[in-house]
DNA sequence: TGTCTATAGATGTATAGACAACTCTAGACA
DNA sequence: TGTCTAGAGTTGTCTATACATCTATAGACA
């Protein structure tokens, strides 16, 4: 019982904040060896699984390493790599309490892809693919431009779903889960068309959110989307899961 | 035995995979009511603790939904927001095999912060703020302006540290660990300034990754880190977490 | 000196059982 | 009819125990 907090927690919580509460107060420097989870267990006073779990979630947490047949370490402090959340930008201006319309500027189908579009899809064979470009706007002020690509042998009636209303992703989330994804983020200076579309100058910058989804080998759609700079940036917080 | 996968993998860790092939062969839709923990435990012939673990880790997964007295639910697809790694530009260019080296532009302490630095650090009182300013170079090409502030009061001996070899943040990490990270991506042209040191032209794109840190109450830190969009776009790849 | 082996010690997984906490509902009761 | 309550069902936590698996090392042995 010496170390562990008394409010109204689980047990697996108490030694989760005693061990955090040892590396935040520096007892336990970085590569500082734990004492071992039999250790803990009798100089804490509860079950060796109560202690496990704890540390099995903080070592998934990034805030230790485990060596099976060796020890616990203290890992050194993350958020040198951090970790940022794309949101969809539907859900995130209405959560902002703002007007959402979308417009459809282009839908066609390419029967024969150029190289650059055969690139991006590494296609072994040629294939069809489908084209759109929607513009969202935000309280009368366009945001984004969203451009995808879909590989038609992947994704079926791809062109008749409803672009204005529809998230993103929702459409290709219900008929192919557990995809894998791969982002890109890049900025680029307005073409000309982008400066017509989204109300401003040619050469102006556009932070460009590059989307690919995978479905087993062959890629099923890429999606880019051009945010205006300034008016709409990508955004993150993190905080420490310390109570 | 029905169902579970017969491969050398931990039992929980083939529960789950039982949980994941139902959910992407639509066998259980979305908002679909689980078996509870007691029918599979029966069914799947393993212990209830194994069944439940596999599930809290589905769910810490987001891919499941759990309401004490309740249930367990299938969750909606996730991934319409998604998670980007954004990793220290030293250890990125080192893992691409290029050679890093970097350049110290500026060294000061500014006494008397103006009003724009007090509004970024949300200063109640005034305090004087360490300011430096470091070019990456990929073989040679300088692909990243890092420009930072420092809350003296907060950390002491800032402009002591050698800023060509160490971390964007290992520095502060040492000192303080634990602390809140704020994030903002976005897009701005290059100032006469930018195209100087990053050797391209004036207003071409430059992709801007701002990042605040706190230790309780008061700002740390202001990073801010230009990228050139071309040269050097932010990735990273989402693969699920099915074998 | 070098190599192999047995072993201690550490983490990883799995089980059975118990109790706690929460939700919903059927049925008692006014 | 409306309200309250007891109970069944479900998930959350915790313990005690056992065995598996991995690592480093001390000591036997060539």
């Amino acid at each position: 019982m010496p170390g562990l907090s008394n409010t109204a927690r689980p047990l697996y919580e108490k030694v989760k904040d005693f061990v955090l509460d040892n590396i935040g107060n520096g007892s336990w420097p970085q590569n500082e060896k734990l004492p071992s989870e039999h250790e803990l267990t009798s100089s804490l006073g509860v079950s060796r699984m109560t202690v496990h779990r704890a540390l099995r979630e903080l070592t998934a947490e990034g805030y230790l390493r485990r060596v099976q047949g060796v020890g616990t370490f203290v890992s050194p402090p993350k958020a040198q790599s951090t970790l940022i959340e794309i949101s969809n930008i539907i859900t995130e201006i209405k959560a902002r309490g703002s007007q959402h319309r979308a417009e459809v500027i282009l839908l066609e189908r390419i029967e024969r892809p150029d190289q650059m579009l055969l690139d991006a899809f590494e296609f072994r064979k040629l294939c069809p693919v489908d084209h759109s470009m929607v513009v969202h706007y935000e309280n009368g002020v366009p945001v984004q431009l969203e451009e995808r690509y879909v590989n038609t042998e992947l994704v079926k009636n791809y062109l008749d779903q409803d672009f204005t209303s529809i998230g993103t992703y929702d459409y290709l989330q219900h008929s192919t889960p557990l995809t894998e994804v791969e982002h890109l983020i890049s900025a680029i200076p307005a073409t000309e068309r982008h400066a017509r579309l989204l109300h401003i100058r040619e050469r102006d910058s556009c932070l460009v959110l590059n989307r690919k989804t995978w479905t087993g080998q062959a890629i099923a759609t890429v999606n880019t989307f051009t945010y205006v700079g300034s008016r709409y940036p990508l955004g993150s917080r993190y905080l420490p899961p310390k109570k």
